[in-house]
DNA sequence: GTCTATACCCGGATAGAC
DNA sequence: GTCTATCCGGGTATAGAC
């Protein structure tokens, strides 16, 4: 899995294409800076000298989340449904890396310019435009995906009749 | 703030009420049990004797999350607007135990019985017993609450609106 | 650009004296 | 039921040789 088209140095990209397949096979426990040069072959002081800090390893993990996320929305129809399928099936591919993208305020500086709006833009255009429909919208989304992802909902909880349930009413039919 | 009625020895529960003191002001890295053992004057080895491991100190720190959780939602006058006001409220006073109540899988067994039960029954009575639509309106509350106590939503967004534009469409007018 | 060595943090948990 | 001493593990990051 490659790593987003950035200014990174080609010894960067694989620093940071190791640390996504680490983070996405252990979580982020597993994310240190000795395992991810580990898996390079390499010792973790020999990290900095491709990459300020940890900081920047994760902004730069963000940022490359965020145009797959982007990607896969733009291949979709546009439709809500289909939006909604593209939003739950890369969580639950990339669970570790998702948690990553929201659970903390977003290092702008330090993304990728414009990747937050390619990937926000597919939901304001659902509802037509209406910002609090879209937030509305989005939390619905983010709240049925991390519940999922955290294991919170009963073992015989259908969850495809409830992302239906919340998408009908608030897109409409 | 006392902690929940359960089987807790006197001196555990002055275990678990300083852990919530020091989770709520300074986030789970500061919830060690050293630090947690010096906020009531005593060592960390020493709680060992009052409780059996971190787990169960968090676990505790959970049931009262939930208790308190479910009084306040007891004490609205059960509409849909109240609930979400209570749910919200808890959330951004509390918003530590509050990601502690809600990113990880339960640990059932340690619960005090019902209270969960107890937090997720007015949820379920604002959208007239439909499980699916409970879960939907469920996710939409969680999802608008983790993505502003995360700070998701830009700085202009007017939260309120977003939360009134999902309820209504959720709940219907 | 890699290495070794290291400095400096932190954590959970146990053994055994008192 | 408290303590001290300790064991084990972990982490980010820097200095300086090569």
């Amino acid at each position: 899995m490659a790593s987003s088209a950035t200014d990174l140095t080609p010894r960067a990209r694989e620093i940071v294409d190791a640390a996504r397949e680490l983070l996405e096979a252990e979580g982020p426990e597993g994310l240190s800076m000795r395992r991810v040069a580990e898996r390079i072959g390499i010792r973790a002081p020999s990290i900095y000298k491709h990459l300020p800090d940890k900081q920047a390893l994760e902004a730069a993990l963000v940022s490359a989340g965020f145009e797959d996320w982007a990607g896969a929305f733009e291949r979709t129809d546009g439709s809500p449904a289909a939006l909604a399928r593209a939003y739950r099936g890369y969580a639950l591919a990339h669970p570790h890396l998702y948690r990553l993208m929201t659970e903390r305020p977003l290092d702008r500086e330090r993304l990728v310019p414009g990747v937050e709006e390619r990937a926000a833009a597919p939901i304001a255009g659902a509802v037509g435009g209406d910002p609090d429909l879209a937030r509305a919208l989005w939390a619905f989304a983010h709240g049925m995906t991390i519940l999922e992802l955290n294991g919170r909902f009963p073992a015989g909880a259908d969850v495809d009749a409830a992302w239906a349930a919340g998408m009908a009413r608030i897109i409409g039919e």
